[in-house]
DNA sequence: CGATGCGGGTGCA
DNA sequence: TGCACCCGCATCG
């Protein structure tokens, strides 16, 4: 087994393009992000076997329908037809007259699989952190069954009665969902190249502005706005990426990264780069720590984009619940955080529309908030550098904006990142503390009482802290699910013994 | 409605 | 204990 563990490591950075008809014995290491891979699926008909094991899906094939005259249709191929996976519909199926008009006599009858000593031919599903590995176990000992379009599609063709081109069209839009595209305008082959080449702008402008030294505990301790040249990075063009940082343990940075265009591998490589950044050392498992994280992405990049970042927080999340929780069931929760991430998701676009109408109704005075709006602009121009932004910090904390601004950070943001650009004089200082302390009291308070989790249900807080509320409902969830299964369980043992 | 997955349960080696 | 298989059930598209 110690061979086997080498081979393991020596392959772990390289992921598999998904294949759909695997044949014989092979293990594959899928992206996060495939549609395949996430559905278990595969081009033989294969059915769920419990293993009672929930780490691990397993499934095994249930070979092939064919005609019991092995007939041929008029060009030639003979009949496949795909099995049913639930035994009770597999059964109505057997027996049936063959769908070759021709073959009279013919019957449907069930090949089955015994590629695998004499057992169907099995495939093993398990999710790690970085992968979806798959296994399979035999060879195939009966032709494939058609595919699962065609088969679908014949449904479909029996439904609307459609002409063949309608239909070829047809099912083109249908399953264009289920096999998204591998962007094109990216020529990057090489996933471990990112990271490397995604630090080094990052670090190097901290170094530039800040003129010290990579040294990580200042690195840590600085807020860098960072801007990279388009093309810089190969697999994603970042358009910018801000990075606040601070030594609050809960949530040592914060984050906001806006992509202008890229692969989405590039973007996993990124993201997962981030995700270690963003944790601490120390921590075992590698949990993303953002506290605000707002994309922005290309309208036909988003949904994959998203998919991306999506999978890495649920496999991070799911990570450190299992852990914590020594729960395996893992396809539930999986669901679950999915839909409770993907509801915490909010674009660029409207994060800066909510930002920005708080600010403005802050701002009574229309010069002010002409001149407001003068800064806004310039902000998000694209020839705003990390050195302007820095000066703009500093216009801000003696400007005529400050008060306004630190109200507006005071409530939008979190004291984490008002701390930071906005230090300054006692009078702040002390204005920071009540906020602070006024939110430490609450967390305090509720870290105590586990079971009600008020802290990030105020309204205004919410808002503040959508991961961070995220991460407690999440918390709350889980447990209420658990709490419930193991209800349900009891139920049902209590209803076996009466 | 069927695909998919969960999990209790049985029989066998 | 591991494996194959059965069944009922819940969920989802």
């Amino acid at each position: 087994s110690e061979t086997k563990n080498c081979v393991l490591e020596d392959t772990q950075d390289h992921l598999d393009e998904y294949r759909e008809w695997i044949d014989g014995s092979a293990k594959h290491r899928y992206s996060l992000t495939s549609r395949e891979a996430q559905s278990h699926s595969s081009g033989w008909a294969m059915k769920y076997t419990n293993n009672h094991n929930k780490y691990v899906l397993k499934k095994t094939c249930v070979g092939v329908l064919v005609c019991s005259e092995n007939c041929r249709l008029k060009d030639g191929r003979k009949i496949r037809i795909r099995p049913a996976i639930s035994d009770k519909v597999r059964e109505r199926q057997l027996g049936q007259q063959c769908p070759n008009s021709e073959c009279k006599n013919g019957r449907i009858v069930h090949r089955k699989c015994t590629g695998n000593n004499g057992y169907p031919v099995t495939h093993f599903w398990v999710h790690h952190m970085d992968c979806i590995q798959f296994e399979s176990k035999g060879r195939h000992d009966h032709p494939k069954p058609e595919a699962k379009r065609t088969s679908i599609r014949r449904r479909e063709s029996a439904k609307y009665n459609m002409g063949e081109n309608m239909l070829s069209q047809l099912s083109h839009d249908v399953y264009s969902n289920y096999n998204p595209q591998p962007f094109l305008p990216c020529d990057v082959t090489d996933g471990n190249e990112h990271v490397s080449v995604a630090t080094a702008p990052m670090r190097e402008l901290a170094r530039e502005i800040f003129s010290e030294e990579n040294n990580n505990t200042k690195f840590s301790k600085t807020y860098v706005l960072c801007r990279t040249l388009p093309n810089y990075i190969p697999g994603f063009d970042l358009l910018e990426s801000r990075l606040l940082s601070c030594v609050t343990p809960e949530c040592p940075l914060v984050l906001v990264t806006l992509y202008r265009s890229g692969a989405v591998d590039g973007m996993l490589e990124h993201m997962k780069h981030l995700t270690v950044m963003c944790s601490s050392p120390l921590q075992k498992i590698r949990v993303p720590k953002w506290h605000y994280l707002v994309h922005d992405f290309p309208r036909e990049l988003q949904t994959l984009a998203v998919e991306t970042i999506v999978n890495l927080m649920v496999d991070a999340q799911m990570q450190t619940l299992l852990n914590e929780f020594q729960y395996k069931s893992v396809s539930s929760l999986y669901k679950m955080l999915r839909q409770r991430i993907l509801g915490t998701l909010r674009s660029f676009e409207e994060h800066y529309r909510i930002c920005r109408y708080e600010l403005m109704i802050r701002i009574q005075d229309p010069r002010i908030l002409s001149s407001a709006e003068d800064m806004l602009t310039r902000l998000q121009s694209r020839y705003c550098t990390a050195k302007e932004y820095l000066n703009i910090d500093v216009l801000i904390k003696d400007g005529v904006l400050g008060a306004q601004v630190r109200e507006f950070w005071y409530f939008w943001g979190s004291d984490i990142i008002s701390s930071k650009p906005f230090g300054g004089s006692k009078r702040k200082k002390k204005l920071a503390k009540k906020h602070k302390t006024a939110k430490r009291k609450k967390t305090a308070k509720n870290k105590k009482q586990k079971t009600t989790y008020v802290i990030f249900h105020n309204k205004n807080q919410k808002t503040t802290y959508p991961l961070m509320s995220f991460f407690i409902t999440t918390y709350v969830i889980f447990h209420k699910w658990a709490k419930n299964s193991k209800k349900s369980q009891k139920k049902i043992k209590n209803k076996k013994q009466k």
